[in-house]
DNA sequence: ATACATATATGCTGTTGGCATAGAAGTGAT
DNA sequence: ATCACTTCTATGCCAACAGCATATATGTAT
């Protein structure tokens, strides 16, 4: 794809003409703890806004590609590998970080809360739970609470990054059952429609919840059956091995 | 939202530290024209790609927002403005770019053909149309055509680029009449069915089309007419002034 | 006046979502 | 063993809606 015309360009090119902006990427790990939808975040240990809850993130490397610094932030930050990520939008209003330019490419992943369980919270990481009202479609910032549902001190513009992560999400299942990234390989409908409930904040009908879901050919029964439940144990699906596509 | 142990840091931040990639943001602009879908593009004038044609762009300015960035792309590179314009992706492949790292910010916009007729389109800014097959849900690069319907060689990324547009206009119909933007502020129904099939590919029902539409709220009648048609005319529609919530 | 084209209204039908009902399949208490 | 209780799962009904056909309305062209 390159000339050799483009190469003596190369030769000569000088990368310092203008000025740049520092890029990050942050990261909205969610996971659904105690019948919430909840984000993993980490107390600023330094300035700026030292103190204050923030996205896990960091500056993508010169040669490293935004997927990748996305991963390494959640496995760096968070111990956590092999959960669904995507890009969800970048945030660049000039004065969102007070040091200089930052540009922020945030990523939304999803991940089973059981994974989870290993990463070691505290003072320093924490999870807390999402509040998001159902105005607009685009806009808005997400309430952060915590245990006690008091509302959190949070950097930057985090607030408006997972506002817009749940909005996503919410778009998201209109078309698919992206829930099963937050449940084990191995769930029932009800869970799964539990996991729906909470994202969007409504109750959902069971019955055609069910109809859609099964219809939808993403899911696959495993043969396999609940177990340790005191009623009548449901039947366990799995995601269907390579998704189908939509259209 | 700033302490003064903020402050005392800032003066002593370095921003120097961390080598930073450049940003760019690139738009594209899409207009119905000829029945087709089309994207202005432009003929690099020099290297690298020097030749290829590719979307409008340029360097996000340091003080600068990103929506403002790309307006003013459209302005200055286009001669276009109150068009519609929303944050596509962010393209940021190491490589993609062979004088230095060059992250893109994707932006989309759709323009009513009409406005564009004094974009002076020729050897070195062109509309070229756009063919994007049906498979997948994201993945997938454009197939971009000149008048004779031959491909033409593109720059960088951009084929993938206009592919993802394309992929986020159609989800968009899904739930929201959208095809608005890309008419005159007066339009019939018939015409916004004519630009959703061209944005889809497929044929449209045109009962349930309109039933569909006029229950979205989103449109109201003008109450004027087509005028100069050599048949019935047809009731003019607008969109309604500040657009419904949707959820 | 007539042909022609598209607009618009109305009705039929098959599909799908919301809802109710009933039997099935487990656990735990009596 | 039986019963109470819970959730699972299948089935059927109804209302809403998309696809389709038909009929009438309203303009231009000949």
């Amino acid at each position: 794809m390159q000339s050799s015309n483009d190469t003596a360009f190369l030769a000569s090119y000088d990368s310092a003409v203008f000025p740049k902006p520092s890029v990050t990427v942050d990261v909205v790990l969610l996971a659904i703890r105690a019948e919430a939808l909840q984000v993993l975040l980490v107390r600023r240990p330094g300035p700026p806004e030292a103190g204050r809850w923030a996205l896990p993130g960091g500056f993508v490397r010169l040669d490293e590609d935004l997927d990748d610094a996305a991963l390494r932030v959640l496995r760096s930050k968070a111990g956590v590998e092999n959960v669904y990520a995507e890009q969800l939008y970048t945030f660049g209003r000039p004065d969102r970080d007070p040091r200089t330019r930052v540009m922020s490419v945030a990523y939304y992943a999803l991940a089973d809360a059981a994974l989870l369980e290993r990463v070691p919270t505290g003072d320093a990481t924490r999870f807390h739970t999402i509040r998001v009202p159902w105005t607009g479609e685009t806009g808005g910032p997400a309430d952060l609470l915590d245990d006690r549902g008091e509302p959190v001190e949070t950097a930057f513009d985090h607030r408006e990054i997972v506002g817009m992560a749940v909005k996503r999400l919410r778009g998201k299942l209109n078309y698919t059952p992206v829930g099963y990234a937050l449940l084990p390989p191995q769930f029932t409908l009800l869970q799964l429609q539990r996991v729906h409930e909470i994202i969007l904040g409504t109750r959902v009908n069971k019955d055609s919840f069910r109809r859609r879901m099964l219809a939808s050919g993403e899911l696959e029964q495993t043969g396999a059956t609940q177990d340790g439940v005191d009623h009548r144990p449901a039947a366990l699906y799995r995601r269907v091995p390579q998704g189908g596509s939509h259209g």
